[in-house]
DNA sequence: TTTTATATTGCAATCGATTGCAAAGAGGCG
DNA sequence: CGCCTCTTTGCAATCGATTGCAATATAAAA
C-alpha cells in the first residue's frame, strides 16, 4: 500500500527514462514499442502502483467507456423497483459491461428523459444508454430515437417504434403457457395483465393465438386489466371470486407477481389451486418455486438479456447495425397449472 | 432537437460576445458575474442546447462527482442478487446521489476488491465507494480502510473494524422480535441464521438479550446455522421436523427469505403456523405480507439507509468526521407470530 | 478633480493522457 | 560507402473547462 500521492504519466516517464508518449503506448501494450521497453515500463508502473487517470484519458479521447442504465420503473403502472428480475438484469448488465471494459452509470426515476439524453450523452458522461422500462409506448423514447443518440431498450419490438430492443419472445411464451392450460382441459382461461404495455400486448397476442389454435372462442370478459403488482393481482381477483356471473377454470397471469397476489386471494377464499382454478405465470420469479403450490411459469433468460443489451449497445455505439432480439423462453412446469 | 455537433464553451463565448471565463462563471450562476450578463449567457446556452462537457470539467477540477457502488453479493453465503432489499437500497442510493449532484457507478462481483479501490478511486473514476455486502468480517474491507480511501459500508459496526457503517439496529430489532414471541407464550424459540455475519451476530445478541430478560435459559441446540437463502431455510427446517428430540414452539429467522423457506417446508409437513410453531422474520420483504399466513417481521428503513450512505460518504469525501449509524427498526405484526 | 473602493470581465496557465508526424538509429543491399 | 527501409522513440499540439490574478470601468469619497 504505497501512500504516495498520485503519480502522473510524466513521473513514470522520468522513472523509466523515456518519454510520456512511450509510457502511454507501453501501458496499452502497443506493438509500436519495443517489447523490452514495454515490459520495463509496465513493471515500473506496477511497482509504483500507477493508474492511468481515467478522467484525463476520457477527456483526451472523447470517449467515456461508460454506459448509462436508466430505470424507468413507474409506480403508476405497478412495477416495483424491488422486482427480482430488475436486480438480476442489472447484475448481468454490470458483469457484461465490465467484461467489455465499460463502466456502468445508474440512474433511476429521472425527472425527464429528454434531459437525460443531454445529461448523459451530450455532456459526455456516457457513450450510450440502456433503458429499462419501456412503459406504455413511451413517446419520450421515440423522441430519443429521433435525436440519433445511441441507446437500446429492454422490452418488445413494436413496428411503430424506431429504436432497437432486446426482450423475450413474449408471444411464443404466452402461446405455450396457454396451450399448456388447454392441454390440461381448461377452456375458460382468464388473462390478467395490462395490454397497453408492449410486452403484455405480445403476451395477449400469444394468448389469443393459443385459444384460436385450440378452437376456443376469445371472450373479452375473460380479459382482466391488471397492473404488474402483487397487490393488484390480489385485488382484481375479487372480480373472479365475487362476481357470480364470472366463470373461469384457469388464469394466465402476465407476471408471477400477479399470480402470487391472485393465489393469496384465492387461498383466502378457499378456492383450490389448481383443482378449481389453474394458474400459469410469467418470469420465473425466484418466488414462483416457493409459492404453495409452486407456480408454473414462463422463464425468461434475463442474464442473457443483460448481456445482449450491452453487446448490442456497444455495437450501436461503434456504428454497426444491429437488429431486435426476441430471446427464446421456456415453460417451467410446477403444480399450479394442474399437470398430472 | 438541434442536430448541431457539440458546442464548446468558446462557441458560447463567441455567441455571447464574452470570454470563456465569463461563460464558465455565468453557467454556474456565480455572483462574480453581472446578473444581466449571467442571464444572457444562460439563455444563449440553453437556446443552443449547450451542455458543459463533464469529462473536461472532471479532468480540470480533479473531482469526478461520482460515487461507486460495489455489490459484494457472494453466492457462497446464500445472498442472492435478486433480494428485493438490494434493489430498494440501490434505488434509494441512486436518488439521493442524484439529489446531491453525484453520478452513480455500479459494480457487481468484482474479481478483487483491492484492485477495486485502485480502479475507482486512484484512476479517478469515482470520489468514493459504497460497499454493500459486508460479508463475514471481510478482511479486504480492513485493508481498504488502511489505505485511507473514502468509503462507507452497509452493515453492522464492529469494534475491530476501522471503517464507517450504516445499518439497522439489528440488536434491538431482534430483541423486540423475540420478546414478542415470548409475550405470546413461546419459550422454546429457535434462531435461524449465520452468526458469523456481523449483522446476524447482532441479531443473535438481541435474541440472547430477550431470552435473558425473560428468564428463559439460552439453549445452544436451538441455534440453527442457516444462510440467507429461502432454500437453506427450507432445508434446515428438516432438522426441526424430522429430529424427534428437537422441540421448539417458535422460530426467529434472521431474514424473511429464510422464514419463507421455513414456512414452505412446514406447510408440506402440515405443521401449523402459528399454532404449532410461531415465526418472526426480518427485513419486511415485500413478500412477507403476501405469504400465508402473513409474516411478522422487523422492518428496516432501507430507503433511509440509502440516503444516509450517500450523505455520510459525501461528508467523508469532504473530509468531515462522521459516525456509525444504527437506524431504528419497527416490528410489523402479522399472523405468523401467533398474536391474538 | 484626484484618489480609493467596488463591481465586472478577461488573460493565460493548468489539469494528464493521447497521437500524428518527424527524427534517430539499426540493418540490408547494391 | 551511400542509399533505402524498418523499427523505435520523442516532440508538441490537443481535448474543454476552470480559476487566480490582473485589468478595466464605474461609483463613491475626499
Amino acid at each position: 500500500m504505497t501512500k504516495s500521492k498520485n503519480l502522473t504519466m510524466s513521473d513514470i516517464a522520468r522513472l523509466a527514462g523515456v518519454s510520456e508518449a512511450t509510457v502511454s503506448r507501453a501501458l496499452k501494450n502497443s506493438e509500436l514499442i519495443n517489447k523490452e521497453t514495454r515490459l520495463r515500463v509496465q513493471a515500473i508502473a506496477r511497482e509504483h502502483n500507477y493508474k492511468v487517470n481515467t478522467a484525463a484519458r476520457n477527456f483526451r479521447t472523447q470517449k467515456t467507456h461508460t454506459l448509462a442504465v436508466v430505470l424507468l420503473v413507474d409506480k403508476e403502472w405497478g412495477h416495483e423497483v424491488s422486482d427480482a428480475f430488475l436486480m438480476v438484469l442489472l447484475g448481468s448488465i454490470a458483469d457484461e459491461a465490465a467484461h467489455h471494459g465499460y463502466d456502468l452509470l445508474l440512474s433511476t426515476n429521472p425527472h425527464d428523459i429528454d434531459d437525460l439524453a443531454d445529461y448523459y450523452i451530450d455532456s459526455k458522461r456516457a457513450d450510450g444508454l440502456i433503458i429499462i422500462g419501456q412503459g406504455r409506448n413511451d413517446p419520450r423514447l421515440d423522441r430519443l430515437a429521433e435525436s440519433g443518440r445511441p441507446f437500446i431498450v429492454w422490452g418488445a419490438e413494436m413496428p411503430e417504434h424506431d429504436y432497437i430492443t432486446v426482450g423475450s419472445d413474449n408471444r411464443k411464451g404466452a402461446y405455450e403457457a396457454v396451450s399448456l392450460l388447454v392441454r390440461n382441459g381448461r377452456t375458460r382461461i382468464a388473462f390478467m395483465g395490462d395490454a397497453r404495455h408492449p410486452e403484455m400486448e405480445h403476451r395477449l397476442d400469444g394468448y389469443s393465438d393459443a385459444l384460436r389454435d385450440a378452437g376456443i372462442p376469445f371472450d373479452a370478459n375473460l380479459i382482466i386489466p391488471t397492473d404488474f403488482s402483487r397487490s393488484d393481482g390480489y385485488m382484481k381477483t375479487d372480480h373472479i371470486i365475487l362476481d357470480p356471473t364470472f366463470k373461469c377454470d384457469a388464469i394466465f397471469a402476465v407476471s408471477d407477481n400477479i399470480a402470487l397476489g391472485v393465489m393469496k386471494r384465492l387461498a383466502e377464499a378457499e378456492v383450490k389451486v389448481p383443482e378449481e382454478i389453474a394458474i400459469v405465470g410469467f418470469d420465473d420469479n425466484p418466488l414462483a418455486v416457493f409459492a404453495t403450490p409452486g407456480i408454473t411459469t414462463v422463464r425468461q433468460d434475463i442474464r442473457l438479456g443483460g448481456k445482449l443489451l450491452v453487446r448490442n449497445l456497444i455495437d450501436i455505439i461503434d456504428g454497426k447495425t444491429v437488429g431486435h432480439v426476441a430471446m427464446p423462453v421456456e415453460v417451467i412446469v410446477r403444480e399450479s397449472c394442474g399437470n398430472a
